[in-house]
Order: C-alpha cells, then sequence, then structure tokens
RNA sequence: CGGGGAGUGGCGCAGUCUGGUAGCGCACCCGGCUGGGGGCCGGGCGGUCGCAGGUUCAAAUCCUGUCUCCCCGACCA
C-alpha cells in the first residue's frame, strides 16, 4: 500500500535557497532526497525507489554479459593502496583504527578485488571473470557542488574484468560498451558514448558516457559520427585568411602590444593570424616553447600526454633567461624546441621577435625556425570534422569503461599459469557506473516549470492516482478500486488520499514527475471517465471507467 | 587552495549599519466554510538568532575566535 497520506515524501514549494542546478533544486522539493552535510545526501523513500530502478537496470545488464555480483567493504587497510601507489592520492580519506593501524575508505575497489582475484586464480582456465558489485565510494571532493551530482559519497557499480590478455581484455571491454549501451537507453536517458583521456595513471583506452544537460560538469565535442570529452578532443580548425608572404621575417615597431587582441587590432590581421607562444618547463627543467594559433587555447591535457609528463609554465625570469623578453617571445631564433600546434597551416604569420616593442611578420614555419609538430590546442565550436562542423556541449559523466592492461596486476602480483606453464599477468578492465548521477541526468534532461518528469523505467511510481473528494464520497470508492486494479495490472501506483485542494495534488504530481497521473473526480465522475495526464508534455487524456485501469497500463507501456 | 556570499521556528526571508530583549509569508495544530490548479475565516503551537568568549545596565545587532554551508575558479589520476 503506497498511500500519499502515510508516505514520507515531504515536498516543499520552494527550492533550498542555496540550490543552483535544477536536479538540486527539483530533487529536494520533490523529497527525493536531503542534505546532511556538504556532498552527504540522504536519499528519501521516492527517490531511493528510482535510485534501486537504475541500479536494477544496470545489475540485469551486467548479468547479461556474464557479471557475476559481490560486495567487497568501504573500509580497508592502507596497506593495499601503499603497495598499488595509490595511497598518496589527496581525494582519499585516511584513518586509524584504535590501535593506530592506517585505514582508507575506498573510492574504488581496484586494490581489493584483484588482491582476492589473484590468490584464487592460478590458472588460464580459470580466466575471462567479470566481478561487479555496488558499493558506496567516499571521495574527500576538494568542492562538492550541485547536490547528488558530485557528493563525497555516493554508490557505484564498478566492475572489473580479469583475462588471459589484451584480446581477452579487448573482447571484455566490448561487452561493456554493449552493456552499457543499453543501460544508458533502458533509463531512458539522453546520452553519448565519448572518447575520454586515460588519465595520470596511463591506460590503454577510456571511454566515459556523458548525459547532456546544462548542470554538467564536463564538456563533450560532437560532430557526426565523432563524440569526445574536450579533454581529449581533435579537429580540423576552421581556416584563416592570412597575409602574403615575405622573402623573409620583417621586424616590426609594436611598442607595448602584447597581447593577440593589441596586436590583431593595430596590424590590421585577424588573431588568427597571429602565432602565441607559451614556454613550458617539464619535470627535467628542460624548457619547451609551445607554439598555437592566436585564436586558439592551449588544452593543457592534450599538452600533457604530447609532452609525455607533467609540465608547469615558465616563470619570468626563466622566460627571460632563455627566450627574451615576455609578451614579445616567438619561435624565430628560440634556443629551446619548439612544438607547433597542428592546426597552424603553412603561411606566414606574426609572431614575438625575443625584444622589446617589437614582432615579426612573414614568418613561415619550417623556413623560419623549426619544430616538431604535436596536437594540443583546444577544440571551438565551429571547428570541422570530417567536413562536419563541431559543436560542445555540458553533460554529466554517468559512467565510465577503462582498459587497466596490468596497471594493478602487477603491482598485487595477480598472475596465472599459462598453457605453456609461463607466469603471466592478469589483464584488467574497469568499469564505473553512477546511479545517483544518472538520476540527477535525467531530472536535468526531462523537468519542466512543473517539475521532474521522469523516464518510464526509473520513475519512482509509474502512476500518480489522484482522489478529488472526501472519504466516503463517490469518488473515494472508485479511486479505491482502480487503486487495487492498477496494482493488480503490476503498475506501482502512488494513491493521493490526502483531504487538501486539487491544486495541491496536481502541484505535487507534477513535481515528483510520474509518468502518468490519474485523476478521479466528481467532473469526470459524473461523465462516465477517468482523466489522465501524461507528465511528459502535460498532455491530458480521457477515457471511459469501465476499461479504465487497462487502458491507463496500455497507455503507459507506450510512454518514453 | 584563491575569490565571493550566507547561518534568525520545518521552508523562504526581514530585523544587524544606528544595542533596548524577535517579526513576516508558507507549512503545522484546533474549529468552521470550501471542494478541478497550492482556497477562505477565526483561534493556536513553535525560535538559547550556528557555537564559544568578550564589551555593555542591556547583544540577533558591537569586538575576537571558531564551526558549518553555498556559489565562481583551481582541482577532480
Amino acid at each position: 500500500m503506497t498511500l500519499l497520506s502515510s508516505y514520507f515524501l515531504p515536498t516543499e514549494r520552494e527550492p533550498p535557497a542555496d540550490a543552483e542546478a535544477i536536479s538540486h533544486q527539483l530533487m529536494v522539493r520533490a523529497g527525493l532526497v536531503r542534505q546532511v552535510g556538504s556532498g552527504l545526501w540522504s536519499w528519501l523513500p521516492a527517490g531511493w525507489r528510482v535510485h534501486q530502478r537504475i541500479v536494477q537496470i544496470v545489475r540485469e545488464e551486467m548479468n547479461a554479459i556474464g557479471g557475476q555480483e559481490l560486495l567487497m567493504p568501504v573500509l580497508h587497510p592502507a596497506e593495499p593502496w601503499r603497495r598499488s601507489g595509490r595511497y598518496g592520492i589527496e581525494e582519499l580519506f585516511k584513518l586509524k583504527d584504535r590501535r593506530g593501524a592506517e585505514m582508507v575508505l575506498a573510492m574504488t575497489h581496484e586494490e581489493i578485488v584483484t588482491g582476492h582475484v589473484g590468490a584464487a586464480i592460478q590458472s588460464y582456465r580459470q580466466l575471462p571473470l567479470i566481478l561487479y558489485h555496488f558499493q558506496i565510494k567516499e571521495r574527500d571532493e576538494p568542492r562538492p557542488r550541485a547536490g547528488v551530482l558530485r557528493t563525497r559519497e555516493f554508490i557505484m557499480k564498478d566492475a572489473y574484468t580479469f583475462d588471459r590478455g589484451p584480446e581477452g581484455l579487448d573482447a571484455a571491454y566490448e561487452k561493456h560498451v554493449a552493456a552499457y549501451d543499453r543501460i544508458c537507453d533502458r533509463c531512458g536517458l539522453e546520452w553519448y558514448r565519448v572518447e575520454a583521456d586515460v588519465g595520470m595513471m596511463g591506460g590503454l583506452g577510456a571511454h566515459e558516457y556523458m548525459a547532456p544537460c546544462a548542470a554538467g560538469e564536463n564538456e563533450v565535442a560532437l560532430a557526426a559520427g565523432y563524440a569526445a570529452n574536450v579533454e581529449v578532443a581533435s579537429a580540423d580548425p576552421r581556416p584563416v585568411a592570412l597575409p602574403a608572404g615575405l622573402d623573409s621575417p620583417q621586424l616590426i615597431d609594436t611598442p607595448g602590444l602584447t597581447t593577440v587582441e593589441q596586436l590583431s587590432g593595430a596590424l590590421e590581421v585577424p588573431p588568427g593570424a597571429l602565432l602565441k607562444a607559451f614556454p613550458v618547463v617539464l619535470d627535467d627543467e628542460s624548457m619547451r616553447l609551445v607554439v598555437i594559433r592566436g585564436d586558439h587555447r592551449i588544452n593543457e591535457i592534450k599538452l600533457r600526454s604530447a609532452l609525455g609528463g607533467e609540465f608547469r609554465t615558465a616563470r619570468r625570469e626563466e622566460v627571460q633567461a632563455r627566450l627574451g623578453p615576455p609578451g614579445f617571445i616567438g619561435p624565430v631564433g628560440a634556443q629551446v624546441p619548439v612544438l607547433l600546434d597542428q592546426a597552424v597551416a603553412p603561411g606566414a604569420y606574426v609572431t614575438g621577435s625575443g625584444r622589446v616593442d617589437a614582432h615579426l611578420r612573414g614568418v613561415e614555419p619550417g623556413r623560419d625556425f623549426s619544430y616538431e609538430t604535436v596536437d594540443v590546442r583546444a577544440v571551438m565550436a565551429g571547428d570541422t570534422i570530417n567536413g562536419s562542423e563541431l559543436r560542445i556541449e555540458p553533460a554529466i559523466e554517468i559512467g565510465n569503461i577503462f582498459k587497466l592492461g596490468t596497471r594493478y596486476s602487477e603491482p598485487l602480483g595477480a598472475t596465472y599459469l599459462d598453457e605453456s606453464g609461463n607466469t603471466e599477468l592478469i589483464w584488467m578492465g574497469s568499469y564505473g557506473f553512477g546511479p545517483a548521477r544518472a538520476a540527477a541526468a535525467a531530472v536535468e534532461q526531462f523537468a519542466d516549470e512543473r517539475g521532474i518528469s521522469w523516464p518510464r523505467t526509473i520513475a519512482p511510481f509509474d502512476i500518480q492516482l489522484v482522489v478529488l473528494g472526501k472519504p466516503g464520497s463517490q469518488e473515494r470508492e472508485l479511486a479505491d478500486r482502480l487503486y487495487r486494479e492498477l496494482q493488480e495490472m503490476g503498475l506501482r501506483t502512488l494513491y493521493d488520499e490526502r483531504d487538501i485542494g486539487p491544486g495541491e495534488k496536481f502541484a505535487d504530481a507534477e513535481l515528483l514527475g510520474c509518468p502518468l497521473r490519474v485523476t478521479v473526480g466528481p467532473r469526470s465522475l459524473a461523465a462516465g471517465e477517468i482523466e489522465v495526464q501524461v507528465r511528459r508534455g502535460r498532455r491530458s487524456l480521457t477515457g471511459p471507467v469501465a476499461e479504465a485501469a487497462g487502458a491507463v497500463a496500455e497507455l503507459w507501456q507506450g510512454l518514453p
């Protein structure tokens, strides 16, 4: 029995003052979640139903590809984390037990699951394996935000695959691609599978599942047949009209002009006809000069992978000592290796000269300086890929899949014996999915000015049955009967039989966002009809009372 | 970590500058009316003003310290 009069669904007329994101506002207002602390949230009954429905979809699809569900603890000894080299991560919560033993609160479970598999697996005959669980993750986020979108504690489905080698890993990865595609579809979300950064730990390949929405913290670059996180995206630049070439670079006076805007204005050339030079210093203190088009920006993640490691921007005195006055440096005559972005087409450019208050024009890469080509610029809207224009959208990362290779099996010693009796490392993959983020993404994507509009597959209830009429009235009698019939047909029904005004009931129903609202009131009763509102689009329908339950069930089946 | 803002009843807020013992709307409780879009009338309950210390005859208000939360950025393997 789910009677709204006794259901813990504390709705609010106004959003919390500090809520910005739509999903944050609506999930609180609709009574789905409540905040406990920064980045810490309780799921109230209706919200938890949504979460559980998403979990069940994920579980079914994981089982369908041969996944085996288990459960590992949140609290770990520090030791395996030291062995894997992850103990130093700042986001990792660390604590001590009463005996002073160092412990961690897990942010994922590679160390533990690899330990179990390494201990239990001896032979190639025991591989491959897919293990997964739903478990709380703890992360000491520098900045939790936007309600349930970025929290310090959250439930994640994390799966781990164990294979004999790279081919096995590829196959396991492909299974997860298929499973994740189905999960996102079944959750009723708009989503993209995008190429992703493999991150600091290296890795052999990664994709992220992104749900586009305004509150998203990530940006995805999209074109026909292309989808990538902007962190790794690559595209053809908009061409730029370059001035005619010169026989050799010509020095020009540019007193006090140090920015692209100033130069471009003063010289009457487009910003893209300039080259910007960024001096960076690598871990070994050696310097590189990164050169990109004047209208472009550096993508630090792409630059990091191009450099093959960490870097920092050069300090003023380093620039002064090795390249010339800051604001006027350029690649011509530079005494450090030049990395030229691939978006710089052949032609004559304006660059720094290495002298105060002067630039060079007519500079041609190759002729006037030598370089190594790199791809380090941030893509921008209007770039193209195979002629198709690129657009950039904000999105929430709801899942990620990652080829780990031997990143964990090696330090943790997870090996097996192959057919020839040789000891080999197990090849692993890891695959995360966040039900809370999927729920928030659904709220973001389908909400309207009245509230939430859940996809049918993850709504807290299928039907919100609203009765308008006092206890004991005919309307009540009919609604009571309809409630039983809907339940008998397997429809999850929330029955609003509270003794309050119709406006409040309708407002609450539209706020909570179940796919269908069925109304029984004196008006419809007199006409021998019941009234149904489809939440998505707020379309209203009526039908005869007699076959109401069956008709509603059929209507529900056809909803998104 | 840098910048900005906020803690006053369940929620949203005023009061703080200029010190005088806390108020509004909604919600909640009781009674009545109403009954298809958060309705109306009457009567009520509820707050050590984040916490600690200080100044003062007197502190939500002034001073010091501290905790918490939010937003932007950095960060988020």
